[in-house]
DNA sequence: TTAAATCATCGTATATTTACGATATACGAT
DNA sequence: ATCGTATATCGTAAATATACGATGATTTAA
């Protein structure tokens, strides 16, 4: 039941949770990072970058999606992904904050 | 076949998503934040500060001392767990490396 | 209209995570 | 020696994650 008590937290818990599970993958790091090197984002060279398949890629980028890291625009036949910056800087100040508490930072 | 292809990343991307994993938890997140709060940081407490049984706990402290975030020293028969803080300062510096690449942090 | 290119989704197999109760372990106190 | 306390581990069930090939959808080009 993996993560079934969800409720039970509250949710600044939830949300930082819910990112870190979303960069708990190699893949889905270094794809965050692609994107960031490469301003424009053309999807399948991110393919030809990783060591896995394209679907098994577009499953990660649904998941960064999800997360709301990236956003990602039709450029017809192509996809073109984007870091979302606003997000990933919400979630900076929210791991600054546990950090802030957890240790000297 | 979750995580198989770790060895086709590098180090400091699998380094970082185990990070990642390791407070991918609304519980185990909290289990940090308890033991900053507390400086002293006895361990039946935990169990009654999360709405999880004592097993459960037992096994998201196994995960936090797996990754190395936590230390656990007996203190028959109780045992004392506390932040092992060098780790996190040394985490907190590829989280910013991380950030630093990907958004204007 | 057909073909090619680019992604997403489906189906499926396997691994891992989460959670709990029950049981085992370790140790101080009696 | 036995008991009580504090944790860990085992066994197990169910949910989720990872990965791939096959197939579907969409749009551009021929």
């Amino acid at each position: 039941m993996a993560f079934s008590k969800a409720n039970k937290f509250n949710n600044e818990l939830n949300e930082l949770a819910q990112f870190a599970k979303a960069i708990a993958h190699p893949a889905r790091i270094q794809i965050l990072e692609y994107l960031a090197l490469k301003n424009t984002c053309f999807c399948g060279d991110i393919v030809k970058e990783l060591p896995l398949s394209q679907s098994t890629v577009s499953q990660h980028l649904k998941a960064l999606k999800g997360a709301g890291l990236i956003d990602g625009q039709v450029e017809a036949p192509a996809i073109c992904y984007c870091i979302n910056e606003d997000k990933m800087e919400k979630i900076y100040k929210r791991l600054r904050t546990l950090f802030s508490k957890i240790c000297n930072c």
